[in-house]
DNA sequence: CGAAAATTTGACATGACTCAACTGGAGTGG
DNA sequence: CCACTCCAGTTGAGTCATGTCAAATTTTCG
């Protein structure tokens, strides 16, 4: 609990009133793991903050690859944002790769919260503002590095949770195949030992 | 000017005292055709608005390489949001491919508005809301799709501008090489005329 | 323990890149 | 207004990063 007002606090100062009402609008849930918080087709209710454990955002495609959208641990955000923002039905999964406890809130609750609570609505457009450029900035290293320097980066954005991720999660967040992967790092790992 | 006013209008109402104090927050100016709005290194101090114009948005990448980030022409925003947000030396271009009149605000007036003019900072939350959206799907796509349908797409987002836009802007877009995009067009002319 | 899933490995295929040469139009200066 | 240059665009040959398919091996977990 106090992990979420901590990280409003990062941006915004709340009052101590403000702080209640805020809680107010969130509740906790606890995920097993492998279960689904959504599905393709669904409508994303909530935005959802990790407390413990991890969530994988991922869309699957015609041909039925997967691609990772995002992971996020403790403290991190998670949720479809095309679903979550239009409340429409959205085409990404999120899952719990092991057993996980969020703070969640509705699309209709965050929105009361804006009209009751401005600074909200700051520390949400702040959240979004760095969400976009993290995203940029990832499409662009899609765009300009090779996978193993991709790898490379992902291994110090996700360091806390690195040795917890199935490697072909990690692969499809690179955007290669497993299979691929698993011939990189062996690569990786020669070219390593032999300096 | 009242372009950007039914911009804005799209998502809030805003009484004719906040449109007159947010107009005087924006300035209005006027490139040439191949001048920069933005080098690498410097701080992107303004978003702007175009009116007029098409604007291109890029980066180069170590092997002096370019990458484009995005079009804007009349009625899109443009900036590098990176260093328009943090106000910190950014790493992207701006230049405009034709004369381009546009409508700009510096951050600090865009914060100020914020806190003047509490709609606007919704406004915004929004517009970065669906840009985000709008960048995972890009990022998607270019993980999912072939380049020739990235480009088949890329015509449908930017068909207002398509006939305006060198290939080698259009190439850097898709992430693809000029000569590459040039084969790929050729490629497709043939098998569509074969039908 | 046994089945299913994840990972590894190898042979081969391919989409996209590099380099280089050529063409054609756009701008510039004399 | 011509001659010249300079980009943008095209095209071809060869290469490389990554994908595909298939099989073997290891790990996970009921």
């Amino acid at each position: 609990m106090r992990l979420l007002l901590d990280n409003v606090a990062k941006f915004v100062n709340l009052s101590k009133e403000e702080e209640r009402i805020l809680m107010e609008s969130f509740v906790i849930d606890k995920y097993p793991a492998k279960s689904f918080l959504l599905r393709e087709g669904e409508i994303c209710k909530d935005n959802v903050f990790v407390l413990s454990g991890i969530l994988k955002n991922y869309m699957v495609d015609d041909d039925l690859k997967e691609h990772t959208l995002s992971f996020a641990s403790r403290g991190w955000w998670s949720g479809d944002m095309y679903s979550f923002i239009s409340q429409q039905p959205g085409n990404s999964f999120i899952v719990a790769l092991e057993e996980t406890t969020v703070m969640k809130q509705t699309r209709e609750e965050q929105l009361k919260i804006f009209d009751r609570i401005p600074k909200m609505e700051r520390f949400y457009r702040i959240l979004i503002e760095r969400s976009l450029v993290a995203t940029q900035q990832r499409m662009l290293n899609n765009m300009q590095l090779s996978a193993e320097e991709r790898y490379l980066r992902f291994m110090e954005r996700y360091s806390d949770i690195k040795y917890q991720l199935p490697q072909k999660d990690i692969a499809s967040y690179l955007g290669i195949t497993p299979q691929f992967f698993s011939k990189m790092k062996a690569r990786m790992l020669r070219s390593e030992s032999k300096l």
